[in-house]
This record gives C-alpha cells, structure tokens and sequence, in this order.
DNA sequence: TTGAAAGCGCTAACAC
DNA sequence: GTGTTAGCGCTTTCAA
C-alpha cells in the first residue's frame, strides 16, 4: 500500500502536477473543469499531502513548540488545552515540551525544536533569569510569545494576566466584607509572577489602614510552603491569608483547619489562579481566575502576525484582565459556616 | 542570516556533502582525519541539520503523535510528562491533541498526525467503542500503543494498569481493617477502566460475607458524581465507599463531611488513580497509584519495537501492576481522628 | 573510504 | 490557466 502522491493524483486526472498542487493548495485560480476533475481523483485515490515534503519546500511546517516549565503544575493543563485547540483551529499542530522546571533542559528543547523548523514558538519560561538567553535567540530566529511570566524586558511579545489588576480585586473584596488586619503569603525569586503579586500586595494592602501592610511571607508556590507560612503567621492572628496562589492557598486552608481556625469566620483565605483544585477546597476558595481561554487566544494572534524574519520590532506585552471570583473561603465574618 | 547546510559544511572542510552526511549521521565509516574536518567545520559554522529534510529523504521525523481525551483530567498530565520525557531520551518529538472527549476530533487529529508523517502513534483512546475504528485504521499505518484505555480486542498493542489487581489491593486493606459493608461507587459506560474496576469490585466483594457485595451506583468519573452517589447510598449506611477513581472519592468525601460523617471512624472511602488531588484530600485519600512512569517507558518501549509496517502482528497488552497508598481516609476505626 | 548523482514529494518561478 | 523545470536539504545508492 505505497502511498498516493501528487504525480498518482495528475496521472489519473490528466494533467500536471503543478496543476493538481495548485488547486489542491488553491493558491492560483484554476479552470473549474480541471479543478473538478483534480478533486474527484485526489477523493478517488484518497490522496493526502505529504506535510513533510509541503514544509521542505515551503518552508513552513505549519507546527508551533509548545515549551513549558512543568505539565504537572495545575495551572497549565487548562492552558495547553486552549492552545491546542486555537492553534489547531488555525492548521497548525502542537509541539510539547515539558522542561521539568530546569533551564538547561528548556535550552535544550527549544533548540530541538528549531532545529525541527517549526514555524514559531510558544514559552512559558521557567525562569525569569536563567530562561532569557534561551529565549532571546530563538526570538531571533522564529515569531516567538511569551506566556504567563516575563523573561525580562524586551525579550520578545508576552501575554500575561493582570497581576496587579488581580492582587487589587482581592484586596477590595476583602476591605469591603470587613477584613482589616490582612498578610501575605506569597514567593520569594524573580519569577513575574510572583515579583507583581507580591509588588501589587504591598502597593494595596496599605489602604487597610496606617499601620503596615500585614506581615509578608515569603517562600515557593506550593501547597507545602502554604502550610509552613500558617505556622509562622497565625500566631499574631490576621484576619485574611492573601495567597500568591492557589496551592500556597490551599496549604493554608488546611492547616488552619488543623489548628482549629474558623475560616472565612475569623479569617479569610484567598488564593490566584483558579486551578480545577480552588473550587474543590473545603471551604472553597475565593481566588483570581485567570482569563485563560483569552490568553491562549491573544497568544496564538500575537504569533500569528508576527514576521516571519523573527526581528526585532518593538515588542508588546498583553495584559489581561483577570476576574475575582468570590467563594466561601472569604465569606461573610460572624456568621461562621456550620 | 541564511541557514547553514550540509553543502557550506562540505565547501568549508573541502569534501562531499555526503561525507559531511555520513559523519555526522554515523551512518558508515569515515576516515579519522575527515572525520576531524568535517566535525570541526561543522562545529565552528554552527550547522545544525534539518529534520524536516532528512525526515523528507530517510521516511522518518523522528516525531510521535500523543491523542489523549482531555489534557485537564487530572491523571493525564503526569503521563504526559513522563511520556515526553521518555521519549525525548530517544531523540523523539511529541506532537500533541487534546480530543475534547470527542471521538470525532479524535479522529480528525490522528487523520493530521499521519498527514505530517508521525512515525508512531499514542492514544488514549475517548471510547472504547466509538473510537475504535480511526484507531484501527491508524494502526494499519504506523506503529500505534493504546495506553490507559483499551478498545477492543486486537485493535493494537496496549499498555494499562491492572485495574483488578489494584481494586483487589482495596478490597483486602478493608477487609483487613474490619470494614464489612462496602458500597461501590463507579461509572457506567463500556470505557475499560470503567467495567474492569466494576467487575473487579463485584468479583472481590463477595469475600466480604454471604452477603450481596453491597450496593453498586455508577455514574460517572467525576466529583459532582462522588457527592450525588452519597446521597444516595449513604442513608444505608455502608461502612466503606469504594470509588472507581480520585474523582468520584473526592466528591464522596465532601459530602459525607458535610453530612457530619466520621472518616474514617464510621466509614472509610478510597479512590484509584493517585492523581495529586488525592494526597490534598482532608482526610487524604487512601488509593491505588498507577504505576506512571514504568506505563510511560513500557508504551514507549512497546512503540520502538514494533515493526514499521504497521502490520498486525499478534497484538500484546501490558498489565502493570500498581500499589495500594494507604491514607487517613481509611485508617482505623473506632479511632476517628480529633 | 569517498564522490557523484539521484531523488524523497512537494511548491514556486518562469514560460507558454 | 497550465505545463515545465528547478530545486528545498538531506540520505543513499552506485561507482570509483
């Protein structure tokens, strides 16, 4: 069973094979007897186009490396479905690459990937830092968008949540349902992310009154550390836990059950991102979503005008709004669930 | 900046393209000092070859196609770290899809990985039924392992958990723990974890007593289930909810903690799968753990030795044993936790 | 051991 | 509109 190429198709339609290309690829107008002719013999045969071959020649292979730091984080599963799909919507398909949050490997990814030709690049950096190298030469050489965390300035195109637009919902909802002694639980590293909620925190939370902003803890995004920071905060008893995220989040939720807290009676607790496990906490979460069907699309837009040449135009960071999202873990005060 | 290829390669250390080729493929014997040119030249013009070429020429992108349902159930993402992993130590690529749970994208995706010459294929498959067929045709193509789910006998070589094995390992802790009223929560449905964790149960439960093996509700693999399945079996009060996967568990969980039952003192609950949700379960969840990374590197083991033929050589399937996790949410009775 | 030459299957100039 | 002709960058005969 040889497969049927393009002079087969010809062959059986009579004409050549630069006709039967163009009118399978429609990049010329073609003679609609001839085109229906083509059509019927490419069905007939079953004829499908050798992509490797198309790339060879065109010099495009309609793929996209898809490079992140971790596809066990919680947060990313959401986010690579809405990729694949908007970018498969466009006929390109998705290359993974999962660097087990080490930038050597990520390195070394991506440079797989160019040495693959794919059209363009997709990186959620693992790190702020030691990422930039990386990512700075493959932007040379292919479109390439940043996703969900910097790499420093003028790297390439990001898109990237509101962080500080997100931080400052929390803060209001909290101030506005009574909480008035807040801390913040949050990761210390130059991570984007972590470097503009926490900037964001402190920028905010001194509207909570004269006194400091809270006490600020700093440790990783984990579960674990949420966790270690209660042990080390709850003593001088803060009326809200605002959490970097959502892990760190539930860390906190339970050990404060552990000690026998009231959550959201004595203390609330919120989180960030709205990972599948905020809306499973007990009590669920009130926590930042994430737009994230919207950053996949803004991405697959950005990558998609982006010259080919991978030059250096200016580059732009998207910002998207996020949306707060008010569950029990930040309910009304006095009323303490039962 | 044009690429560097072979030719500038040949021209800089002065010999044939296809030494240049054949040095650094290592495909046949070169001479030590031509070989010390031809690495150095290759070296200082920083060439790196084109896959999308040499796949063109020598059949073969060095890329596989993973198709799995949903890339957001939560049991997927360790898989396909450990699959991308695996096989990039092979010099491999991944392509991904996420199927939407739609046998028809399903399809449509596998159809676009044989058009870009995937050299193998992955599948977890959306249905045993409905995704047979594509299933079946693609493996006629090229070498295909089935992993997590079957479908159908024959179709193509597969690689899964031992799912009565692992529900044996539940049904003799609580056996072993005094539990003597079980219930199982399951799902409906022909996908094979799905009946072979349902018969496991019924085959096992007898062992319980003369007794019927308690109530089976079957729904689907989701929390909101695990919560509707407890209203319904908890007022006969079995003393022990086995859960066809972490999902329909963490459900259970929930509600029975909101209906001020004791677990594990008055009844205990399990899961399957060990999906990271399940250790941040309070109680956390006692489980089976799929062995992730031996299915990983068997799938690809399985997928390396296949002849590329596609032919249908007698179809294997791999069983893997997997390993109880015992957790709070069993623990002894009569002992309810403070 | 090495080189020359023939393509892999397709697209893109360039003619007609 | 359509055919002819070159290749894309590489691997792999086939000779030498």
């Amino acid at each position: 069973m040889a497969e049927v190429t393009l002079r087969d198709v010809a062959r059986a339609s009579g004409c050549s094979v630069a006709t039967v290309s163009r009118v399978l690829a429609g990049t010329r107008p073609v003679g609609a007897e001839t085109t229906r002719t083509v059509r019927e013999a490419a069905e007939r045969l079953g004829y499908r186009p050798n992509q490797v071959a198309r790339a060879l020649r065109s010099r495009s292979t309609g793929t996209v490396g898809l490079v992140l730091p971790q596809i066990t984080n919680p947060f990313f599963p959401a986010l690579v479905r809405e990729l694949e799909h908007a970018l498969h919507a466009e006929g390109r398909a998705v290359l993974l690459a999962d660097c087990d949050d080490d930038p050597a490997t990520e390195a070394a990814r991506i440079s797989a990937f160019l040495d693959r030709q794919v059209d363009a690049l997709l990186v959620i950096p693992v790190d702020e830092r030691h990422s930039r190298d990386a990512v700075a030469r493959a932007a040379a050489r292919v479109p390439l968008v940043l996703l969900d965390r910097g790499c420093g300035p003028g790297v390439a195109d990001a898109v990237a949540v509101d962080n500080a637009a997100g931080m400052a919902l929390v803060l209001e909802h909290l101030a506005a349902t009574g909480r008035r002694r807040p801390c913040f639980v949050g990761a210390d590293g130059t991570a984007s992310a972590a470097v503009e909620r926490r900037t964001a925190y402190e920028a905010g939370a001194g509207a909570f009154g004269p006194t400091a902003p809270g006490r600020v803890e700093l440790g990783d995004f984990s579960v674990e550390w949420g966790r270690t920071a209660v042990n080390r905060i709850w003593p001088s008893r803060p009326d809200a836990f605002v959490c970097a995220n959502d892990l760190i989040a539930v860390g906190a939720l339970q050990r404060l059950r552990q000690l026998g807290a009231d959550v959201p009676g004595e203390v609330a607790v919120t989180g960030f991102d709205d990972i599948p496990l905020a809306g499973l906490a007990d009590p669920a979460l009130t926590t930042v979503r994430q737009p994230v069907a919207e950053l996949a699309a803004e991405a697959a837009w950005l990558l998609a005008r982006q010259p080919d040449g991978g030059g250096a135009g200016s580059r732009r960071t998207v910002r998207l709004a996020p949306e707060l999202v008010v569950r029990a873990s930040s309910g009304a005060r006095g009323a303490p669930a039962k």
